[in-house]
DNA sequence: TGGTTTTTGAACTCATCGTTCTGAAAATAC
DNA sequence: GTATTTTCAGAACGATGAGTTCAAAAACCA
């Protein structure tokens, strides 16, 4: 997984990829089926070792401003390579890989609208159902979009002590607010 | 360009390139020094030709809120593919590039900071220099990463009538706003 | 027109790509 | 302990990658 994560699907050659693995070629190819197979494996245990525990600070039992604040720490600190290399890799990796193969586009989709749902839920389950105020589910692809950002963003290097405050910001901003 | 914008950067044969720019191979090499000098003369030729004119929309000489939306238009119809691939060059194609090229990586950078800058400047020229609310600095980082997030989200292939609710959401959020 | 420079396109090098195959080693089952 | 299956390491596969070379063609200029 690390290494699709730091250098790309396409810049991984399957010999570094069994060097990582520590599975033999042969190996490798029955139980995967390929790079393409090994690179969904990688993705289905990013998303249970980085992107769930993320997500499980949206349920510490706090406020939402205080919960979200909690998720965006955990986004910044991802992002910034405390777990892994710098960036995300559905964000910065999967999303250029969707570019050509079309089994990555939807997969691309389908890790998005987990994230959206995950967020517009949480939105959902504490703010009022304001008429006015700005739906739940639109509420959570701007959220997820803010966290995106941020990856991409630190794919550059930024460091967390720049990135910290954009996430303040983000909640801060995005927090149900009195009469907006 | 747009071979590099659609399939990424590594999936690019240096044969593709040939056939899309119409260029001898040997004149290729010449004139960019090689694969990697042609996506940095195409990065060039995307920010001016996609990345500029949406950024016009700053200057458009209306309010600060109606300019944010305006910018945020050309966002969303950049990302759904409406003037090439869908996605963004840099925030897709270059971000995972630069997960291996310290090139590209230091390219990724001065382009964030360049748009990160220009919507600092834009916000910096309208709000009040209030104490207690966000540094124009860290907005203008906000909302550019609002704006990556939907270039990425929509790489997914999410269309513009999806993204539209997000971004103008992003500019209601973000707009100054009286006592926060 | 004749000489000079530039451009071109195809052949070529050499490396590496993802994938498959093979024969030995290890593990499992009986 | 033998028979059977599974794993292993590495060679071999055909294909394609980026980059170079070079002679012919085109363009240029005096």
């Amino acid at each position: 997984m690390t290494v699709f994560w730091a250098e790309g699907y396409e810049a991984s050659s399957v010999d570094t990829l069994c060097r990582a693995t520590g599975l033999p070629r042969a190996s490798l190819y029955k139980k995967y089926d390929g790079k393409e197979g090994l690179f969904l494996a990688a993705l289905q245990h990013y998303v249970e070792t980085r992107i769930a525990p993320m997500l499980a600070a949206l349920d510490q039992g706090g406020s939402l401003t205080s919960d979200l604040a909690a998720f965006f720490e955990k986004v910044v600190a991802l992002a910034t390579g405390q777990h892994g290399p710098n960036g995300c890799l559905i964000s910065c990796v999967l999303s250029d890989a969707a570019g050509t193969n079309p089994r990555f586009k939807t997969e691309l989709e389908t890790r998005f609208s987990a994230l959206e749902t995950r967020l517009a839920d949480r939105i959902a389950a504490e703010a009022a159902a304001d008429s006015g105020a700005i739906a739940p589910r639109v509420q959570g692809m701007l959220l997820a979009a803010v966290a995106r950002g941020i990856m991409v963003r630190a794919r550059a290097g930024t460091p967390a002590s720049q990135l910290a405050p954009v996430a303040h910001a983000a909640v801060q901003v995005c927090a149900p607010q009195p009469g907006v």
